[in-house]
DNA sequence: CAGAATCCACCAGGATACTG
DNA sequence: CAGTATCCTGGTGGATTCTG
């Protein structure tokens, strides 16, 4: 009568995506990662606003949920890396479809969400910093 | 020397959809009301796990934030319902990417994010639920 | 450079009860 | 059916300090 026999949930995808992706800097963790940002110290001086406890955090979880694998390499000084998974690498094209949506519409976002100061500063740190970092990579 | 002279920033538009889609309920809110969805009565039905006052509070947002819009029937008893706007309308592709990706690794996912008792629960009746729904909605 | 241990403030979101 | 007012708590994430 209806086309699937297994009417494939709606929401439950939609729960399980925000469950992994829940934290305010897990998006920008996974797609810094993915661009070769890989060592901790780099993704700090990548994400100005974020502190050395919840990037630790964060990624914590990220790799509990099986998103990325940290390698820890024993010297001195220390030497930590951290990669994307199979399914990690799976979840950036959403993660850019996100980000592409964001950018394509940021002027009226910005305006819309200008009452809220929240992210006001440290989103536009963070821009002019990923901005340095494609330069960078374009150039190096 | 690089390729844009604008080097479209990475994060920006990540920050900007977060913050948009920031709220438990939020995407879901509006996949459902993608789906015409559009009565609060029917939402609540939709969503067990969502409060009257979350729910209200939420859509509030995403009507200030511009992905929603809400009409008003001065009746008795009350009708409200609520539509998608033009942008709001062009965040479903990523919500339902984000779908999707939950969807196609969702064993996985439960594994892995079993220890976290938070969302087994709540997003089991919304899978049930929206099935139903799927189902009405595809006989109907 | 990496990271663990505390401490704490804030707010999102849930429970409840009441009005139109 | 829709919406609002209170109240409360759990957790997130920030600041700080200290080790290897």
């Amino acid at each position: 009568m209806y086309e699937r026999k297994t009417p494939l949930s709606i929401d439950c995808g939609l729960h399980l995506t925000r469950e992994v992706l829940n934290g305010k800097w897990k998006p920008a963790l996974l797609y810094a990662i993915s661009m070769d940002i890989k060592r901790p110290s780099e993704i700090l001086r990548l994400l100005p606003g974020v502190t050395r406890r919840v990037l630790n955090v964060q990624l914590k979880e990220l790799e509990t949920h099986g998103m990325v694998e940290k390698k820890t390499y024993p010297q001195l000084p220390p030497k930590v890396e951290y990669s994307l998974t199979e399914i990690g690498r799976s979840l950036i094209p959403v993660i850019d479809a996100m980000n592409q949506w964001g950018d394509a519409n940021r002027s009226f976002l910005e305006t819309v969400i200008a009452q809220d100061p929240k992210i006001g500063e440290t989103s536009k740190s963070i821009c002019l910093k990923y901005g340095h970092m494609l330069v960078e990579r374009k150039i190096g």
